[in-house]
DNA sequence: TAATTTATACCGAACGAACGGTACACTGTC
DNA sequence: GACAGTGTACCGTTCGTTCGGTATAAATTA
């Protein structure tokens, strides 16, 4: 069995409990690793494991939104359908983003330049549907990053109010939002 | 001198190192005080730390926010004053939200409630703001959402890209976007 | 075909370091 | 003398990491 199987399994753990809460003790646990069985499958410890998760979102992304955004559909609906992925990645808002957690975190040096790529790519994703649509170069480079601010920070309230109720109507009304301006 | 005095430089290394980050050795260096000092002023520890940062903050809020946005003035300007004093806390989005950081760290249970509660209350005086101007008392409390959800993102967002700008557009064009809609 | 090497996956036990926190004796000030 | 404040030395725990070694199965050799 490849080391990816236990990638998700990463995920959830390193969302659930933060970089230094998921403690290597739990990580054994989740993934019925031995401490040693999982240095053998990333020798980089701990950093390498979470290097491996970031690497799968980055696919993840480009897989199922990235190259969705740049098949030239209809404005409205690539982004409903970008916001139908952000909903199940996130469980509806109740899973906060690691991306996030990363930036937050004590080991927010080591991970930064890896995550910074990954939101320029979808901010620019964004920008490059609303231009190809005809929007103003600046103001299409704003609502990429509208886009993301706006998921995040829905993600950091839902998390703060233990509701996931802003999450879910902000994904709902976002593609509408960052349309507006458009003639269509 | 009274424990008060080192509340601000807990709450720079809060923000910069994260709650697990902030070891109680930096703690000692950062205040220049002895760790039984520290634990002569703060008995309960590290949490007991937070928990101040957390009173303090939320008397910042207060006093310098909350009060102005009851004080019934035109909304555009109390959201401008709101924008501005958000621009000084966290020096033009390069510091990050210790509410954020604090849900997302490995502690998050422990302090979810006080945060949850600022939460709830910025959002309230924001909407309080909107409704006494007219505004449908449902709409009020979503814009309230979207103003700490606009800051909260930008705040990540300019993290994550090491690049205050998108804060601070948020920051200047937030005002505007709360009060579409309000007949004036 | 039988013996042996190699590679992969795994594990329990232990490592040094750092963690948060405490005990206690000592200062200075009222 | 009382007591807030401090420095030093130390506690037990847990951290991330490494060590030595086992089980299994495929590949290689005799």
């Amino acid at each position: 069995m490849p080391k990816d199987t236990y990638i998700p399994c990463l995920l959830n753990l390193f969302r659930q409990y933060g970089y230094d809460g998921a403690t290597l003790s739990r990580i054994s646990e989740a993934t019925g690793l031995g401490r040693a069985s999982l240095y053998h499958h990333f020798p980089g410890g701990k950093d390498e494991m979470v290097e491996a998760v970031l690497d799968y979102l980055e696919g993840w992304l480009d897989r199922n939104v990235l190259q969705m955004l740049r098949s030239s559909g209809e404005p409205l609906t690539c982004f409903q359908v970008m916001c139908d992925r952000m909903y199940e990645v996130y469980e509806g808002g109740q899973q906060p983003c690691l991306f996030a957690i990363l930036l937050l975190g004590s080991a927010r040096d080591v991970f930064h330049t890896q995550v910074s790529e990954i939101l320029r790519d979808w901010i620019a994703a964004i920008a490059a549907v609303l231009e190809e649509a005809g929007m103003d170069a600046n103001l299409a480079q704003q609502r990429g990053e509208d886009g993301v601010i706006a998921i995040q920070g829905a993600l950091i309230l839902s998390q703060g109010l233990q509701d996931s109720a802003p999450f879910q109507r902000v994904v709902k009304q976002l593609p509408q939002q960052l349309c507006t301006g458009l003639l269509s």
